[in-house]
DNA sequence: ATGCATTTGTTCGTATGTATC
DNA sequence: AGATACATACGAACAAATGCA
């Protein structure tokens, strides 16, 4: 008969008010929100409650306020920072292992490049194949423009994939991954041979996304991810993630 | 030579001492805080900082207060609600359209199915029969009843892939998808049909489930979501989605 | 079951450093 | 360069809510 009910805080509706106007678009990316003194006559409540409110969207990425700034707070274009905060915690908090993240990774990133392989343009894959060049250019010199080029490759794909939802979770748990072993890839003896070696795969990649082969493409991204960082896994762990590598025969991993 | 610096504001260096806390284990869920007026002569700062902090962890899911407690605000145990938050909100800033997140559902929930046919346990396997019976008992009486069913197997499933990642992620964007298109589903004139319909491609997906194949499963899976949403779909966007539908022969879309 | 002490939610006033015009 | 308006931060205060004796 009655719903129960929470105790609603004056600051969370002003939360609710100002995420809505950003949501239905009376909002947006670089418009000002009132000042301080003016939200809290608008709204009716006190200067800490706004302030309080205020802080709660400034932890979300969604505003951004300077002291003395006297256009008042900014709203910020859409950002990934909070997915990226609460997938970073949840992983820190040892919810989400490595395994989990690699296994998801294979999952996206396999599809992305099947779709890739069938939607990418021309253009997309003359800077595919940019991307892949400045890579080889930098093994021998500079790691930075190395893990920046590859980063580009990926993205690429990503974007050729023509889904948003994808390429935000593509980035995410791809930087989530790296942020977890970072050290330990750049600290390996024969750096050199893994980023040659990585190169040779992009390459094997790209060949299958330009002939337009969707399912070479999905099983190579997903094979290069699980050569690459298998050696950073358990062995229990490593079983979990062949599962996703079918090979080329489909059906051979139910015998 | 020298770094960009960012002005950090009080409240930040409270959230990173005690997100600090709750990560290495001196603060565990369940435990309680310290008063604000505590945590002020701890902290060194104002009445007014403390709280801004306490509302950013509490935005974030970790920490919770409640008005006369004398036990000060809780730590909560990890949950996903802020990874929730994120990407729902991610997908109403209009970057993401149905098309993408069907797209999306059609990979995560494929693949989960394929997970799922290896690692089910048969006490999973039995539970899944159950929501499932579930299901088909309340077509006739008990909408809501049949959504949570349906909900149920669905999450069943995702347990079985064994991948918290993939669980959360298929869980927002089920509830997403819902919200997006809810009414018109339940609007539907033959709302009936399309139950008994669902549960029957529910019955095809968990017998692939119980003879562990891993590709079938993974297919229904997709090709259920895909069926059952198309019609709310463009033709344009449908084409997109029918990608992921490779049928049985794997390499026909090559041709 | 009833107060009592304490805590949070909220308000108001004030001082200080800062950014813009 | 100065004036103005701003955000940051502090402190005191009151009402409502909670837990405990």
């Amino acid at each position: 008969m009655f719903e129960p009910v929470r105790p609603v805080r004056a600051y969370e509706l002003i939360v609710q008010q100002i995420e809505g106007a950003i949501f239905d678009g009376s909002l947006t990316p670089g418009m000002r929100l009132p000042s301080e003194r003016e939200l809290m006559t608008q709204f009716g409540v006190s200067r800490s409650t706004v302030r309080e409110a205020l802080r709660v969207l400034q932890s979300e990425g969604k505003v951004a306020s300077r002291p003395g700034d006297p256009h008042g707070p900014v709203v910020l274009p859409f950002s990934t920072t909070a997915l990226h905060k609460s997938m970073s915690s949840l992983v820190r908090a040892e919810t989400v292992g490595l395994a989990d993240l690699l296994q998801f990774r294979m999952m996206t990133e396999g599809c992305a490049n099947q779709l890739a392989a069938v939607f990418r343009t021309s253009q997309q894959l003359a800077a595919m194949q940019a991307a892949l060049e400045k890579m080889r250019a930098s093994v021998k010199q500079d790691e930075a423009a190395f893990a920046y080029s590859d980063v580009a490759f990926h993205d690429l794909i990503a974007e050729a994939a023509r889904n948003k939802l994808l390429q935000v979770a593509n980035d995410v748990v791809r930087s989530v991954v790296l942020q977890l072993i970072q050290r330990k890839i750049t600290q390996s003896a024969d750096r050199e041979a893994q980023m040659l070696d990585s190169c040779r795969r992009h390459a094997l990649v790209l060949d299958a996304v330009r002939a337009q082969d969707p399912v070479a493409a999905r099983q190579l991204a997903r094979k290069h991810i699980f050569e690459y960082y298998a050696p950073y896994l358990d062995e229990a762990e490593v079983g979990r993630l062949t599962v996703l590598l079918e090979g080329s025969a489909e059906s051979a991993d139910i015998a």
